[in-house]
DNA sequence: GTGAAAGCGCTAACAT
DNA sequence: ATGTTAGCGCTTTCAC
């Protein structure tokens, strides 16, 4: 593995010369850059990119942070941030976190040791305010709306969301309405919860507290979640659920059971994946790889020094079977 | 951001000795280790990583290659091999590709100059050969059954288990079975074929043309894949196909088209995954989780220095709804 | 335009 | 046990 030492010497020049060569500086005669090219070639020299690191102070490589890959949520927003990343030239690498603290503490370090230059957090555990006390030491930017004025974040108008959601339900006629979460999160989950609570005061319909539902994340969980309704003593007639994969266990689940229509609960979903579609669940979409575009993009600009910035990206409620006019009810 | 040399000031030592402390090395005083330790807190040191890097010429930094992180199949495995990496300290950067070969051999530059330690190929355009002449920049491991005895490689035993699925469809009574492939693969393609092939020929059956489909890898190909199989003159009976995601589509839209359930054809998909089990279709099971980890293993191995090795593990065929026996046909 | 030389922050012989 | 010192390979002033 020649360095540029000899890359230098066996051009006859210097190793400056090598390194703007390298660099594409224009102060190079086109002669020596051609020689120097030529014993790149000859010598099959490759930079060290951990040098280049060293000697620069930054690696043009950030982190992504999510609780697992293994979600259409969260790869569909890897795959928005990577796209517009890989144009850049930059490389990232993922932190699965499974909601673990201390793993996403481990991201942050990473931070810290100038592992990576930056991070992007798609959800976490940690509170915001707890993330953003590692600032000092790169960027980072959250998906979610967050209140904290010292950092970029994206995300949809998840309040606004949820209650265009619940007057939907409400025009299809339903009242007993239930609300499940992903998980019981700090913030969000609790302002969340306050447009459900306000929302449902107004329609003047007392909750039952079975009905707001955390913890379901996976097709799996939406599974469970159809035999927990069937347990029910005072059943919701509809289901806000805030991902398609539950919905999509919940609605097969349903189908399994040869659950007559009239009979099984009303759902609207969010994030409107290709699976929703399929089965023909109503649901509110997110979009994703925008999301994940723009969290590069404000990263790319938080790194360049600009100020922090909140994007707000349009939500858009698409009506399928599985909400529709109820006249029995 | 202090360095070492200032926390070795600090402390009244030398850099060697914060160095060890730093690497947990036996031989320093348990008084000098407290002096060092203090200095680091009160200065709040963190080391710089991209210092360790270039001075220990490597970065405990691996790179994992697929075509689109958005896919079960490759989120699965990216878990499994991420549990493990991080059991270990390792970190990974992930590199999307869409199975663009200039995008391969950006990962593979990426070997070259050190940003990584090694790379895992979950998938790939190019050649496995093309891609083994960087291995001399660090080990290489693929995911798929491969004829090169100098790298590691772990997989199931695709040719048998799409036998078997064969075997499977032709004791439900069918004769006439399409295969859907994810893509045309160089090798791995033609040897499945030759199977197929086979297969067919000892059943007797003489393959349409039609019957070999290629291209599909999602729920949207599956759905597009029912339109192309109602459109077909010679309509196979029975579908082997190579991914849940695509058969889900298509028995998804064969349900809306409210197709009976004996016009509909038989399924018998691969990878078994939620969504297969939700919707009752006979699938392989690939051990996705246990595959990443396993190709993590190889990995390790590999950077060790051990010998190429090659791990077939097993399947499993499970037996729903969409495969059932035909008396009518 | 070009080059000499001083880092970047850490590791690891080697000597003591 | 501890310290001195020479790298690791590149970038970047600064002077010419």
């Amino acid at each position: 593995m020649p360095n540029i030492r000899e890359i230098a010497k066996r051009a006859g020049v210097s190793v400056t010369t090598v390194s703007r060569v390298l660099n594409h500086h224009p102060y190079v005669k086109e002669e020596k850059r051609e020689r120097v090219l030529n014993a790149m070639k000859e010598l099959k020299y490759t930079r060290n990119i951990q040098a280049v690191h060293l000697a620069k102070g930054y690696s043009n490589m950030f982190g992504i942070v999510l609780p697992t890959i293994d979600h259409s949520y969260f790869s569909g927003l890897v795959t928005g941030i990577a796209e517009k990343a890989q144009a850049c030239g930059m490389h990232f690498a993922l932190f699965q976190t499974g909601y673990d603290p201390l793993k996403e503490k481990e991201a942050l370090m990473s931070l810290n040791e100038r592992r990576v230059d930056g991070l992007i957090f798609c959800s976490n555990a940690l509170s915001d305010r707890d993330i953003l006390k590692w600032q000092e030491s790169g960027p980072i930017i959250f998906c979610h709306p967050t209140p904290h004025d010292d950092c970029s974040a994206v995300s949809i108008a998840h309040d606004q969301a949820l209650k265009e959601g619940l007057h939907h339900l409400a025009a299809c006629g339903h009242e007993r309405i239930a609300i499940v979460l992903a998980r019981t999160e700090g913030a969000n989950s609790q302002t969340r919860l306050q447009a459900y609570q306000d929302m449902m005061q107004s329609l003047g319909q007392d909750i039952d507290e079975k009905w707001i539902i955390e913890g379901k994340l996976t097709l799996f969980d939406g599974k469970q979640l159809f035999t927990e309704w069937q347990g029910m003593k005072n059943r919701p007639t509809a289901l806000l659920i805030t991902n398609d994969n539950v919905s999509a266990g919940f609605l097969l689940e349903a189908q399994r059971h040869h659950i007559k229509v009239g009979e099984s609960p009303a759902i609207l979903s969010f994030q409107n994946e290709q699976l929703s579609e399929a089965l023909g669940i109503s649901s509110i979409e997110i979009p994703l790889k925008q999301m994940g575009q723009e969290a590069f993009d404000l990263y790319d600009r938080a790194l360049k020094g600009d100020a922090p910035e909140k994007r707000v990206l349009p939500f858009r409620l698409i009506e399928r079977a599985t909400t529709v006019l109820q006249n029995n009810r």
